[in-house]
DNA sequence: TAGATTGTTAATCGATTAACAATC
DNA sequence: TAGATTGTTAATCGATTAACAATC
């Protein structure tokens, strides 16, 4: 019903109403809703309408209200709890990221195969055993996991994660993951956002050169 | 011509030809390219199509060849540096996340407003007060600029990057930059990944829970 | 040749954009 | 009321998918 994109476009609007609320603004439009998260009115009006909310003509959307029936919709994501498969630095870095945010993804432990990091704390967190992630994750019956591991071992990582009960995947590798239809992946690739901008960046210093 | 979303995927293929090297193996089909990359077969041919690149039927692409191709077209990332503003966890993580990698990004400096790490070393790179944030990226020639920075300080970090001279921007902070139309800014929102994939978890489990 | 693959063309699908009527 | 905004509908655009001819 709802689309993949409109889900995302909703989590931003959140969090710049939550930012809105701290400065008393009461209502806004879509036109500035639009400007602050980098689409078009339209677009806000419509993703808003997805969910089943209407504002009002002349006034807009109230600030608060919408806040709230957009967490309706999307649930408290701090009641979600995580692992994190891979302890390298991009692994501490996402631990470290989420635990100073307030309501958000409660990572639970860090899981590894490094013998030099099973059972220290990284960032605040256990790091167990990669061998005793199946357990582990089933016994707190945790649904959602965070893939930092290499390449290479990301399809093995994304397997345990399911057959352990996952169902929400933030994978960080830059190799997709197979997984049932009931899984959802949410795949994150730093290498290749980074390559885009080198690109570009790239043709752009191309043309400049020519054109002098 | 090429369109962004072929640009992301041509990276893509290219680590993963570059792994097959590494197997020593010679030639490749579309379908298992795709595979790999998580598309499919004609969306591979034709991206591959789009750069001028041709296979040959019944063989379909010779891997190092095709590597070199499309190298051609999207230039040597390695060659290109950046800088950093923002030396909070996230920065430091993305640092020693690109410094880790061999054909990769040379992040030359970082820059924060903070006076405990002004002067100091993060991860091996100066970090220097984003006050002369202008005068550096100059001086070095840089035209590639990561935010890291809150949300409220992107837009003005963004300001200060392409008033120096920066076309390319990876922005991680959750706001749309607002720049002239010959910068590009790849948007990274690891929030709003966490979120949709905790919406889908807790979709996913209620549907479980009205089921059972 | 037979079989599998590639490149090309047409059809489909989805999302975005534009135009307009309804509302406060 | 006048003006600006919302929700709705139709048109456009782009990318993906499917079907097919060409090729080794």
């Amino acid at each position: 019903m709802v689309s993949e994109k409109t889900i995302g476009r909703l989590s931003l609007y959140r969090r710049l109403l939550n930012g809105l609320m701290e400065e008393n603004r009461r209502n806004i439009y879509s036109r500035e809703l639009a400007l602050l998260a980098g689409g078009t009115a339209p677009q806000v009006r419509r993703d808003l309408m997805s969910i089943g909310y209407s504002g009002s003509t002349a006034s807009g959307y109230d600030v608060a209200d919408l806040a709230d029936s957009i967490s309706g919709f999307l649930g408290n994501p701090g009641g979600t709890s995580g692992v994190i498969v891979g302890a390298g630095n991009l692994g501490r870095a996402i631990i470290s990221y989420f635990a100073s945010r307030r309501p958000m993804l409660k990572l639970l432990a860090a899981f590894d195969n490094d013998p030099s990091k099973i059972g220290a704390e990284v960032c605040g967190r256990p790091c167990w055993d990669i061998a005793e992630l199946s357990e582990k994750v089933a016994e707190f019956g945790v649904r959602l996991g965070v893939i930092t591991v290499p390449a290479e071992a990301a399809q093995e990582t994304g397997d345990r994660l399911v057959f352990a009960g996952v169902t929400g995947i933030l994978n960080f590798a830059p190799s997709r993951l197979r997984v049932p239809d009931n899984v959802y992946v949410e795949h994150v690739d730093l290498t290749t956002s980074m390559e885009k901008v080198a690109y570009f960046v790239q043709s752009n210093t191309q043309r400049r050169t020519l054109e002098a």
